[in-house]
DNA sequence: TCGCTGACAGATATTGAAATCTGTCAGCGA
DNA sequence: TCGCTGACAGATTTCAATATCTGTCAGCGA
């Protein structure tokens, strides 16, 4: 080729996902992504098995990225209860923060999640693990008082998917949603600490 | 007419229920419900302004018929702790049986509620009335220990939104789940519950 | 040899004309 | 008078012809 830049996975990502920005999901096809990279989109299938599987790729370097800062936050030193506050919070505003800025990239991703099952699936089971990780350090630092950390670490999971899950997303903009969210994580600290009389 | 049978609301949404069942939401159409009645349509739009009218009527029958086992419980008498994981519990399996034993009207139901969006909203706002009932009976016995139970009350209720959400229906048949059911229920008692050493 | 091309078959999406539906209303018949 | 009818306008949906896309592969050129 004229250009000394060889046709690599990464780069047919990054192209995807201008492709993806400009076009939006629906409309965005392999030859569009072919046509960015200025190849015939036979080679892009030399990398890529299936359409499916560069939707799932775009998916996940999506999810790893919207996932960074949490995974600092579990590392983290400090209080636990402060640590799952913090936490949780996070990863709430991430996704709001990604409703808000953009709400069409988001349908966007929402789609593309909706049959990346897999994807999902090992983006969530990280995410329980990360909980996991700071029930741990609670329970150590005699913060909290836990019978199954991972059952726990699911259920904490499971109570505040309605503030992450981006079936909910269009109830996030409400005004109330703050102070519920508040009462949501109040209750769930409670569920988790020792008691202390 | 040749019939001594007045056309009222109550048999309009009879035929439409009928109809909806027969022809599913995308087919059913309010000639159909006429045709089921053997009047014209325009008779239909004497009893409801619109077809969205008609629409948001019938699930506002359907959402009562499910929620009346929901009022008896939060009704009765008895130790709170066990009428509130019964409630949970009998709130999930309401769903859950309505999923399993017709899953192409679940998904009209769905539909339907999709843009049902005032009446499903009074709907949710009862059923945390009822769990307010419960955990002010729980306060009373001694049992619970709750600063806000208007606002504890809305945290129980979107903490199991992923149990009883139709958004998340597909996720019910799931081995795991009867397991995280019980996590989440337990973290929840232990967030209300007055702590016993 | 090895990566890329470009033509191809079958699957999927688009499009616009025709059919159907929603919502209205003047008038009929009891 | 009062509820129902049936024809109508405009909106929506259907359907089939057409265009585009996905995924494959034989062959080209470096």
């Amino acid at each position: 080729m004229n250009e000394a830049v060889v046709l690599t996975p990464e780069r047919i990502l990054e192209a995807t996902e201008d492709v993806l920005r400009r076009y939006g999901l629906t409309k965005a096809t392999v030859v569009d992504v072919a046509r960015a990279l200025d190849v015939s989109h036979g080679s892009v299938y030399r990398h890529f098995p299936s359409k499916a599987s560069l939707r799932d790729a775009v998916a996940k370097r999506w999810l790893d990225r919207a996932n960074e800062p949490l995974c600092k936050l579990a590392a983290a030193d400090g209080p636990a209860p402060e640590r799952l506050e913090k936490w949780l919070r996070t990863a709430f505003t991430i996704k709001q923060k990604k409703v808000c800025d953009d709400p069409e990239m988001f349908a966007t991703y929402l789609a593309l999640a909706q049959d990346a099952r897999e994807v999902v699936e090992a983006y969530k089971d990280k995410q329980v693990d990360l909980i996991a990780k700071i029930l741990s350090d609670g329970i150590a630092q005699g913060e909290f008082e836990i019978d199954n950390v991972k059952a726990t670490a699911r259920a904490v999971f499971d109570a505040t998917v309605r503030y992450h899950h981006p079936a909910h997303a269009e109830e996030w903009a409400k005004p109330e949603c703050p102070s519920r969210i508040d009462a949501l994580i109040a209750l769930l600290l409670r569920g988790v600490r020792v008691c202390k009389h």
